[in-house]
DNA sequence: AACCTGACTTCGG
DNA sequence: TCCGAAGCCAGGT
């Protein structure tokens, strides 16, 4: 979906916090995403400054969001679904997504061309 | 203090 | 087209 060699756009939270840590940028992106939208683990990854680092994203999601009460529900996979373990949450973040307004079709999927959370950057 | 592991993605064989 | 493996980072053990 995105410019995977697209510089402009990697790094943007970077930009407005260059002195703090990964994890830090990761939570900060984390949260400006607004309710009602998504946003997958790669597009957090890539606006912390990490295009690829997704699975950090999803680890700090795991340690973190109690602490920073981030907005957790609302990261998701790139394909769309929700990548929590029915045994560890999944009906919980399928609910708090639903009571955002976000709509599930038939394979539990959300149309991430309608949801996803994806500030338009223009290139500099 | 070193090593392991994870709610992921993507690229190469 | 399918499967294996690397890339990325930091808290836990």
């Amino acid at each position: 979906m995105v410019a995977s060699q697209d510089h402009g756009l990697a790094g943007i939270i970077l930009k407005q916090n260059p002195r703090q840590p990964f994890t830090r940028r990761v939570i900060a992106a984390i949260k400006s995403v607004p309710r009602g939208r998504v946003a997958t683990y790669s597009d957090i990854a890539l606006y912390a400054g990490s295009p690829r680092a997704a699975r950090q994203v999803a680890w700090i999601l795991h340690a973190m969001s109690g602490k920073e009460k981030l907005p957790w529900h609302r990261i998701i996979n790139s394909w769309g679904k929700i990548s929590l373990p029915k045994a560890a949450g999944y009906e919980e973040q399928k609910e708090l997504l639903i009571a955002e307004g976000i709509v599930f079709n038939q394979e539990d999927m959300i149309d991430l061309k309608q949801y996803s959370w994806m500030p338009k950057i223009k290139k500099s």
